[in-house]
DNA sequence: AATATTGTTCAGCA
DNA sequence: GTGCTGAACAATAT
């Protein structure tokens, strides 16, 4: 589930498992899933240099290496990076594979093929040409901008949290947590809901992410007031004796307890 | 066998 | 032009 805190959990562990180590070979095994660079230029960039620097956005991370080129991965519904020393124990469904000159190796997978890589001389621009939004655990913003950004919006407060333009980051998983822990019905219409709820919202986007990510994003370490050990349509609600429910909001499987979620509207 | 799935993009519409 | 919704995308599990 690569949201946000799931690639900052990638990110640390890229950065722990295959930095400073010469690339020897490049395998694109899936070059449907190959962004705008060329198999060559991709191949060729990669080739003989070194990951020396990691940066993430929302849920895109992007890799540094001596060349000064960056190696843009996106992950997709299914998508992770492993590390792993042994060949046979390549993952199935690698799309993208590295070697490293100490024998070891990082492989790119996703399943369903709904991720991608690509190379960015300038991460930034990458960014901006997306018009991505905040990362709301890397860069600071207060309440009274958050209030601006929301402002003149129509819609679902789950489909504002999941707009990648205005917050980059949060998916259907964390936006129904962030939305749990507020007490808010995740259907509730996001023009309606009054300064003090927008106030807790905001509170609890920092909250959740920042929790998720400190507990390695371990479901079994979250603590028991989370919703994502939970779930579940009905299982009970860790916070009040309400049965969680299960429905459709912004396209999406959302869950929610409607005991102590209010819809507003 | 039909249905579901954590993300993004884009057509269609208000 | 703006912004929101829902379908489509791929591959697998139940």
């Amino acid at each position: 589930m690569p949201e946000l805190p799931d690639v900052e959990v990638f990110r640390r562990y890229f950065e722990q498992t295959s930095f400073h180590k010469k690339i020897t070979r490049v395998q694109v095994r899936e070059q449907d899933m190959l962004g705008e660079a060329s198999l060559k230029t991709f191949r060729n960039r990669l080739q003989n240099s070194q990951f020396q620097a990691t940066m993430r956005h929302g849920k895109y991370l992007f890799a540094e290496t001596d060349n000064k080129d960056w190696l843009v991965l996106h992950f997709g519904m299914t998508g992770y990076i492993r590390y792993y020393t042994n060949e046979e124990e390549t993952p199935k469904h690698s799309r993208l594979l590295l070697d490293f000159d100490n024998g070891s190796h990082l492989a790119y997978v996703c399943q369903r093929k709904l991720g991608l890589f690509d190379l960015t001389n300038d991460y930034r621009k990458y960014i901006e040409k997306k018009e991505f939004g905040i990362d709301p655990f890397r860069q600071k913003i207060d309440f009274s901008s958050f209030l601006e950004m929301i402002k003149g919006r129509r819609g679902t407060v789950k489909s504002t949290l999941m707009n990648q333009q205005l917050i980059a980051g949060i998916g259907n998983v964390y936006s129904d947590e962030i939305l749990f822990q507020a007490g808010i019905h995740p259907g509730s219409q996001i023009n309606k809901l009054d300064d003090g709820q927008l106030k807790t919202i905001f509170a609890k986007i920092k909250e959740v992410i920042e929790v998720a990510i400190s507990k390695d994003v371990d479901p079994d370490r979250f603590p028991d007031s989370y919703l994502l050990p939970h779930r579940n349509a009905e299982e009970e609600c860790p916070l009040c004796s309400g049965k969680i429910e299960k429905s459709t909001i912004a396209g999406r499987s959302s869950y929610y307890c409607p005991r102590h979620q209010k819809k507003i509207d």
